[in-house]
DNA sequence: ACAATTATTTCAAACGTTTGAAATGCCGCG
DNA sequence: CGCGGCATTTCAAACGTTTGAAATAATTGT
């Protein structure tokens, strides 16, 4: 059962008795071919599953109908479910996608890029690692003329690129007008780590959402962690140590975090545990799980994310945006209250 | 900056006023090759970073230096977590992997494998959908002599293939002797959906614990359920049903599985809930974040089992095993206790 | 019947690389 | 001076496809 010669334009040919050209015609259905002749070489294309060398074909256009994308990881849900989104319509328009992942490294990063760069993806998507600070390892795709997209992460200020973001500012300011609107006084915020840009947006739309509403800003309750648990136990030793300024809601980074918050609360047995009302960005499927889920979640929309991203991306190897003409796209994000 | 002739072979050959053939015996280093010519050859190389087209050496080599993975989905960490194991070894061997999910649905996984196959990818590692029964857009590949390795998931029993699976066996009998070691009586197994084969492997392990210590199965202790939270409930309500034998633990085929109907267990105040003991297959990372975490976890070890998926389909490409000489790999569970 | 059209097929080059065979240049030695 | 032998380079074909140009076959009109 196992065919050793591989079926080709030329085994085709053969058997036919005419030329590879009329083959690779008829296949694709040049209106110069006899319809007859059509016929018969589609059958027997058929009968002996001829499926044309994608390599071949590549190295004629010149193309390699893959895309790549770069991102931290696929345990958080925010970036396997940006992919839902990528996935779908790459592969609609006969894109194969390459995922890898860099655990927030950069040297995995940049291995990561150099590899896409060999296999001459048509273009890239990427959340940058949290360390990224320089873009020489990026650049060398546009250098190429093939188009990056980046997504979720937000790039250096002043870098000039293509973006599709999430509207953090947006779903932090909400968050912090709804614990507001609960008529919460000393709400904290416990930020990411400071190297993700995001970290000040959703910091910035906190305390925006405090100016409007005449809420005064107490520097105290603002602390920053990461995505260890230790440094978030110590956040929350700060945010609670001034008895005078005890938080009675939370804004945090990533569910992650406040899940990890919470926890410590009440391990300790912490007075404020069980009326504090928190609120996380993630909205994550476990939540249900909790038995005293936060009061509410912000949905980053991922899969809206990564379809932007991805049409976009197409746009520009389609060259229907030029590439120089550099596209921001946000994402807003929406209240879930649970 | 933007480069549009592309730097390839003829275009070093020309530059240096050479032949396209000493380039490339240059570059790769051929002893015939004068060691200056090397230099010059190189260096040109590196200035204008010149990267060799995979498509050109694809189509030489009749390989695409690719490996597809096809599973039902990302959002399990079981298979997140597996894929890990992946593509650390085979991008260390320079291999890209393309990742296509189904849902479990029969059709996305034709789809992706008759994608996959155009791609001419040189192997494929699937964890097959729960409705597969019929093997032909499998079989393809094998006849065109592109190994596959099915893993994470049973084919039926007289599929002829090569695979690599969780010994699901032994996890839920370990789970269960556990559970007998800790008292229990009334131990209740709660299976997964029937077409996947480890619904029945797992019973058997359940069953297989009990009789090695003599505790009397009991019919009504067993219910099937799948990823839907209402038929959990239905199941749960069934294993509840009889107060003769009301269960004071449970095995579960799946943890979200467990998590639920926990959940609903609670929510109806159930007597039994506080006292229950529970194990499911998994060891989610959230489990840290329960109150009333499951006693333990059936770990799958999922890293390994991708691990030696990729391991074998690796020897398979390089033929240091007959493709024909059909493997079994088991890695075996582990019980975590929390 | 034969040129003029039109329909259909084939030729040949190109995409970028690899590689065995053939060619070239160079050296020393008889 | 010429030739064997070596070092080094180049030639040419191949991988499988696409495509404009050229060639051939079939049809029409006069």
């Amino acid at each position: 059962m196992i065919r050793n010669t591989p079926v080709t334009l030329k085994f085709l040919a053969e058997k036919l008795k005419m030329s590879v050209s009329t083959v690779s015609k008829a296949l694709n259905d040049y209106p110069t071919i006899n319809e007859y002749t059509k016929k018969r070489v589609q059958e027997m294309a058929r009968d002996f599953h001829f499926t044309p060398n994608k390599s071949a074909i590549n190295l004629k256009e010149r193309k390699s109908r893959i895309i790549g994308i770069i991102l931290p990881n696929l345990l958080d849900h925010f970036f396997t479910r940006s992919i839902y989104g990528v996935e779908q319509f790459a592969t609609a328009r006969g894109y194969n996608v390459i995922i890898r992942q860099t655990h927030d490294e950069l040297a995995k990063e940049i291995q990561a890029a150099n590899m896409l760069l060999k296999s001459r993806v048509d273009g890239l998507i990427i959340a940058i690692s949290k360390n990224t600070k320089d873009f020489a390892h990026l650049e060398q795709f546009e250098n190429m003329g093939t188009p990056v997209v980046y997504y979720a992460r937000n790039p250096s200020f002043n870098l000039n690129c293509h973006k599709v973001l999430g509207n953090t500012f947006q779903g932090s300011y909400e968050a912090t007008k709804f614990l507001i609107g609960r008529k919460h006084q000393k709400i904290a915020y416990l930020g990411g780590p400071k190297m993700i840009s995001f970290s000040h947006d959703r910091f910035n739309g906190y305390i925006n959402a405090l100016k409007d509403h005449q809420i005064p800003f107490v520097a105290g309750l603002v602390a920053y962690t990461d995505f260890d648990k230790e440094n978030t136990i110590l956040a929350i030793q700060k945010l609670f140590s001034d008895p005078e300024n005890r938080p009675t809601a939370l804004v945090a980074f990533k569910e992650p975090i406040l899940f990890d918050a919470i926890k410590y609360l009440r391990s300790i047995h912490h007075p404020s545990f069980a009326e504090m009302e928190c609120i996380g960005f993630g909205n994550n499927a476990f939540i249900t799980y909790l038995d005293v889920p936060p009061v509410a979640s912000i949905e980053e929309n991922p899969e809206a994310v990564g379809e932007n991203a991805i049409k976009l991306l197409l746009q520009l190897i389609d060259q229907e945006v030029e590439l120089l003409h550099y596209q921001k796209i946000i994402v807003d994000c929406k209240l879930v209250v649970h």
